[in-house]
DNA sequence: TCAAAGATGTAGCCGAGGCTACAAATTCAT
DNA sequence: ATGAATTTGTAGCCTCGGCTACATCTTTGA
């Protein structure tokens, strides 16, 4: 029958007044995930062996070296790297304040997530996908939850 | 001078015990997410207006009326809705089932998020993104923390 | 009723992030 | 020191999710 589009729809001019997402800020803000999951985990490989490679980057991502070195480029583009040809990578200054912003970010989500009885491990791989959306304020709460139970504890 | 790649990766072969990311599911992942907000918010529409149209996706997303009209020909290829030229859009069985699940689970982070102390508002958006991220055992952890709150109050 | 407004469709562009295949450089081991 | 193994680079292809521009269909209102 087809019926038409519009049926129950007389009534509303527009602006239906449900809540509208944020601006589908999606696509630039997927890319900053991108990079901060880039400048940790070459902090980390720094700290651990010294170096960051691509294929170390590669093997922890589990991607291709490929994938990892248009990254890197886009990355030194924007300044979070450096980066010479058969050379490993290194973080410049606003990379490493933007790799240690995300591992204190991302080591409070693992132990909120820890102090809530997750298992370790769990805790580890949803703080990964977790981190990225965690508001200023929910941070703050998830802070002072850890910090209640700190107390709690005494 | 351009130092040697390897330096500090002497003693390493290779498999650095470092914790390796999960095997980056990313991609067809976040399409997964995409389907569950599409599917949660067609749902949210139909419940509050009798229909869902792409121009309310789209003004609900803040994303054009043509990304919202690619996507809905995807989650039609994948069985999730229905939609017919210049007609609404419906759940299929799957989609109705998977929009359920999303608003269950969103629900629960949302109310999470609250009884931590996080504003209605903030916890409403940060609860889009997180929702995504939370693995079974973590959701179960925030009902139990959610259930000791209400016990907490009678 | 019929013209204007609004909604939908289509073509084509872009960047991010996947990939394979292959070439070239570097490192390692004999 | 040199050949094999490893690592890095490059070309080219894909999908997804953004977009603009423009065509077409539907709904609405005078």
């Amino acid at each position: 029958m087809l019926r038409p589009v519009a049926k129950a729809a007389k009534s509303r001019k527009r602006d239906l007044a449900l809540p509208h997402h944020n601006p589908r800020r999606t696509r630039e803000e997927h890319s900053h995930e991108t990079a901060q999951d880039y400048v940790e985990i070459i902090a980390e490989l720094i700290a651990a062996t010294g170096e960051a490679r691509v294929i170390d980057l590669a093997r922890r991502l589990g991607v291709t070296h490929v994938t990892v070195a248009r990254t890197i480029q886009r990355l030194q583009r924007e300044g979070l790297v450096t980066s010479l040809p058969y050379r490993s990578i290194f973080l410049t200054g606003s990379g490493r304040k933007l790799s240690e912003e995300s591992r204190s970010r991302h080591e409070t989500v693992v132990d909120f997530l820890k102090s809530l009885g997750v298992p370790a491990v769990v805790a580890q791989s949803d703080a990964e996908g977790i981190e990225h959306h965690v508001s200023r304020e929910t941070l703050k709460a998830f802070v002072k939850h850890l910090r209640k139970k700190e107390r709690g504890r005494k």
